[in-house]
DNA sequence: CGACTATTTGATAGGACTCAACCTCCGTGG
DNA sequence: CCACGGAGGTTGAGTCCTATCAAATAGTCG
């Protein structure tokens, strides 16, 4: 049907992030992606998870950016979380539930399933696996909590630096960054969305931020021109993300 | 060294919510007695889990009420959530990290304790109780996601409106409630540091709920006085909070 | 090139913050 | 018993941040 060097390429991100949370040994690499079902590409703005329903499958992002939102009756949505690659889209499948968001793509993307039985038998023959999981659950978690203290606390500036932050160091796990930078597929308004600012408000803010010297931008690539000063002015710091690297800023300040 | 008797009646809102997300038998619910430590009384005020340790137990309210919240670099906190009787603390013992947060009193409280090794078991020898608590978890989490979507989307009046109907669903599943009206123990300064509003902008957002006949405030006790109306402006749907029965706000619409 | 989407700019209004003062309630202690 | 102090609640005035509305300017893709 397909070799498993396609799939392996495809997974990779899948594999990059849980090693990050527990060392997995070669075969338990293997059985993981043994359990995942042959991706499928969808394209920009599908929605591949519908709040109210029900997942027999544990869904995975291996390529291309999402979000999980819900929309509200006033006709506003909130974006209450982005997904990278190699980020679970939900972890309801875990109880049972039904989906109080929906999630869709924000590009093309690969989507990786593996079914909700061959998890359980995974996660209970090998516990790093088990324990991989757990913790990327424990970081969304957290990553949602950050959020509601940048909702809640940061001014516009703050939490638009305080995303561009976060994202620098979740893709850097999964080696998607360049230099001190990454490309980030989204809209202004999608990440208005995101920060709960207008569209227009986001523009502006964006435009600070060029005009600080913090970050600067080129098509969709996002470059952080000094990242201490942007983590500072964001009050960053990447401990809630599970990253035991202090020296985060560092490792790419030399490269620009 | 205590009687099994005071120890359900302390234990009540944890059973009672479990039993709120699943069926449990009368084996069950007294192996999760057996597993609670001794509960033990502390003041308002008092850090019960803090930022950056981890816990080798669970920890949770049995009376009272606490909050989860971080405290920023520039002074502000936010608080990420707010625990009531039967809530679990934290759900990072799961993966054995770090508490990102710290969790506070803000009333007296009796705290109970079941030792991680002794729950691993319990969830393992009865489904039902690890699925209870599994539920309780996604739970936890969407509110978590509300919460955003009220920082984010909704007016200030619509966030205390949402946080007001909030706790009547949370604290009349565990029997909290007294008619169309609950007790609740929060200065306007803590509410501010949930909603992400100045204390003083939280009185004049009650002074308007009050205006509006959506609510009455008699000392602590806060008497919703038109249910379907506060959660019309509220945009407040319960299904979030796992609560099946779509006609909540009938409930108590009698009483007065 | 045209249709669309995304970005940018301008002007105005309003929601929420800050600062500052005052009031009310309670528990304490002289 | 009353004076005192502190915490919480209330009010007022002024400012700032961000939303809204509207329109113009890029980009992009068939």
């Amino acid at each position: 049907m397909r070799t498993s060097g396609s799939q392996w390429a495809e997974a990779a991100p899948l594999i990059t992030k849980l090693e990050s949370h527990a060392t997995l040994s070669n075969e338990e690499k293997l059985r993981i992606l043994q359990a995942l079902a042959p991706p499928r590409v969808v394209s920009a703005h599908t929605e591949i998870l519908t709040q109210g329903k029900k997942s027999t499958a544990l869904t995975i992002i291996l390529s291309g950016f999402a979000c999980r939102s819900k929309a509200l009756p006033d006709g506003h949505r909130q974006i209450t979380a982005y997904l990278v690659p190699g980020d679970i889209c939900d972890f309801r499948f875990l109880s049972g539930d039904e989906h109080d968001c929906s999630v869709t793509t924000m590009s093309t993307a690969d989507i990786g399933t593996i079914a909700l039985e061959d998890f359980v038998v995974l996660a209970e023959h090998y516990p790093a696996i088990a324990r991989a999981f757990l913790k990327a659950a424990a970081v969304d978690e957290a990553i949602t909590r950050e959020w509601l203290i940048s909702l809640g606390q940061r001014t516009a500036v703050q939490r638009m630096a305080h995303l561009f932050c976060e994202f620098f160091v979740r893709l850097s796990t999964v080696h998607l960054t360049r230099g001190a930078g990454y490309d980030l597929p989204l809209t202004q308004a999608e990440m208005g969305a995101a920060l709960g600012l207008s569209t227009v408000h986001v523009n502006r803010t964006l435009q600070e931020l060029r005009r600080g010297k913090l970050i600067s931008l080129k098509g969709k690539f996002v470059a952080l021109e000094d990242i201490t000063r942007l983590a500072d002015t964001a009050m960053f710091d990447p401990l809630y993300l599970g990253n035991e690297n202090k020296d985060w800023s560092r490792q790419h300040q030399s490269l620009h």
